[in-house]
DNA sequence: CCCTACAATAGACATTGTCTAAGTCAAGTG
DNA sequence: CACTTGACTTAGACAATGTCTATTGTAGGG
């Protein structure tokens, strides 16, 4: 089940403990852990690894294009191993809860090239904002 | 030409010096300020103006609905005046350039109930990314 | 089994943002 | 126009997130 991991080796990327660890935690759907998370994590798997080690390896994945960074509330970063889906997000404003969904239309097509102003466009990120079930009934 | 501070004061906002100057640092088109850029700017005008007041300043003013938070980069925040006109942003990944936009369409008719998950969705922030004409040449 | 280049580590440093306690001031009241 | 009061501002400590460096460790090829 560790599709991250497969992909990673079939790169020729070194493999490592810390490596591993990292993207075995990571690895999964709906997941958007931020650096921190994903270090918490590895630490109880691999006690000893440092958090530079996490922010360089997440970076290297990002790099690799195995990993989307996700920038949903401008606070820290989040890391989303869904990279091979289209797919875009659905925040909650007071829990923080992410989910991925999949709007219909590529948003991409809704920008005239009046709009563009001779940019070079390579990809669109839509973040729905809002409130969960359970948030929205307790407000 | 000072909207945004017209705006304000129609609001019984109560009017001090630091609040004019962040007020008139913000105003105009295609404003996408830091938090410390409108510090910066504010200092020329103000010298005592302290950063906690710029950041308590913007807190209200998007707080207010008159400004809006942007979170290009998932760096440092933006602050951006034009909150009266739906629009979205084109985000040059290179130099960081950010121009206001207008897509086609309603972004939020795009996501249908089913992928909704029950959440009750109050706005949607769509960021393009890519190249600024300059750039593109020069990469 | 040994090299060697690449990876990991600890911890300092940088950036961005928040909080607190104390001083200051805008604006309504008399 | 002075007084008063609650809201505003300030400096600086603190917190959260991310980056960099010098040193040590190790994966994987020969």
């Amino acid at each position: 089940m560790s599709d991250l991991l497969e992909r990673l080796r079939g790169r020729g990327w070194r493999m490592t403990a810390q490596r591993r660890v990292v993207a075995e935690v990571l690895d999964g759907d709906h997941v958007h852990l931020t650096a921190d998370e994903v270090h918490a994590r590895a630490v109880t798997r691999l006690p000893e690894i440092s958090r530079a080690t996490v922010y360089n390896t997440l970076g290297e994945m990002v790099t690799l294009g195995e990993v989307i960074e996700v920038a949903t509330d401008g606070r820290a970063k989040r890391y989303d191993p869904n990279a091979h889906r289209p797919h875009q997000h659905l925040v909650c404003g007071r829990c923080g809860a992410i989910r991925d969904v999949h709007p219909a239309g590529d948003p991409l097509a809704d920008l005239p090239d009046t709009e563009r102003f001779g940019f070079v466009i390579s990809n669109v990120e839509v973040t729905y904002r809002g409130l969960c079930p359970s948030c929205a009934t307790t407000a």
